[in-house]
DNA sequence: GGAGTCAACGAGGAAA
DNA sequence: TTTCCTCGTTGACTCC
């Protein structure tokens, strides 16, 4: 079950039993209980780096801030780590304080869990030893409870606060060090992904321009063919390009704006560029060109 | 096996 | 100086 997601080849041992805890009710009443590191000094990136030693105390709660109805299951990666192949659990990286029975009350009454907490106690002092020359990297998979969990946190902020940080990762059993660095990925593929649809959209404005430059190339060569004297031009219909009517002033043939926002490709561009306003065409002589507003 | 994903890391900059 | 951010990268892992 991907809910028990462990690295490493050992199975876990006891799968916890899979009941959510109440959705997410900010565990105000459990506060007392909580066992999970949770202190915020100015050395906390360390200290959340580093969670093993210390008994450190629970500060209060932003019980309702960071808590999307989303709902959050004690201490999953407990019951469900696995050694990996250098001898330490991944997805132990709980902030433990060595207080086993305290960090069981994160369960409601009805949700057993079978394996000792002190478990991780050991793994990560073991991790210290293990790794304690070469660092090797660890490769923790988020649950997709605590996934989901992160992405309605992100929804309603993007950044995060001590508090809510250090809620975050109490409520999902993970460092405040792994919920930061989720939101960080986190807001790194939000521009990502916004830049490849500012790209896509200026892609298809660019397209859309160059064959409007193409057509309106074409209709200049014709006019220059023609050399037909230039009374009031019908550029209605020669500028084309624009597919609404321009309004043409009656007495000097003046187009006073671009018809309708939104309607060619350039207002699609400018859309949203305050500096790229509509644009005006005034007296059309041969050669036919437009002339910028005073806001281009 | 290669490509894609993503947690984790380090460097460097901005703000306090 | 400290903290937090972005950016670029690494490496473990998954999927085909």
């Amino acid at each position: 079950m991907e809910l028990e997601l462990s690295l490493g080849d050992l199975p876990a041992p006891v799968k916890a039993n899979n009941t959510m805890l109440a959705p997410a009710t900010c565990q105000g009443e459990d506060n007392d209980d909580l066992a999970l590191g949770l202190r915020v000094t100015a050395t906390e990136r360390d200290d959340q780096d580093n969670q093993r030693t210390g008994i450190e105390t629970v500060e209060g709660e932003d019980s309702d801030e960071a808590c999307p109805e989303l709902p959050v299951r004690a201490s999953p990666f407990r019951q469900a780590s696995s050694a990996n192949s250098w001898g330490f659990d991944v997805n132990a990286a709980v902030p433990v304080d060595g207080r086993a029975s305290m960090a069981r009350s994160l369960s409601p009454p009805s949700m057993h869990m079978e394996v000792p907490v002190t478990q991780g106690v050991d793994e990560e002092a073991s991790e210290d030893e293990d790794n304690g020359g070469g660092r090797v990297r660890k490769k923790l998979r988020l649950s997709k409870e605590q996934s989901a969990f992160l992405e309605g946190s992100f929804k309603e902020h993007s950044t995060l606060t001590l508090e809510q940080k250090s809620s975050l990762a109490n409520r999902l059993s993970l460092r405040p060090r792994q919920v930061e660095v989720w939101f960080q990925n986190r807001r790194a593929r939000t521009k990502l992904k916004q830049t490849e649809a500012d790209c896509e959209q200026l892609k298809r404005c660019c397209e859309a321009l160059a064959r409007e430059n193409r057509k309106l190339q074409r209709e200049v060569a014709e006019l220059r063919a023609s050399r037909a004297p230039y009374p009031l031009y019908n550029l209605n219909h020669h500028m084309s390009g624009f597919s609404t009517a321009l309004p043409v002033c009656s007495s000097c043939s003046t187009i006073s704006a671009v018809s309708s926002p939104g309607s060619s490709p350039m207002s699609t561009l400018f859309a949203g560029r305050p500096h790229f306003g509509p644009f005006t065409v005034t007296h059309p002589v041969l050669p036919l060109r437009r002339q910028p507003s005073a806001t281009l």
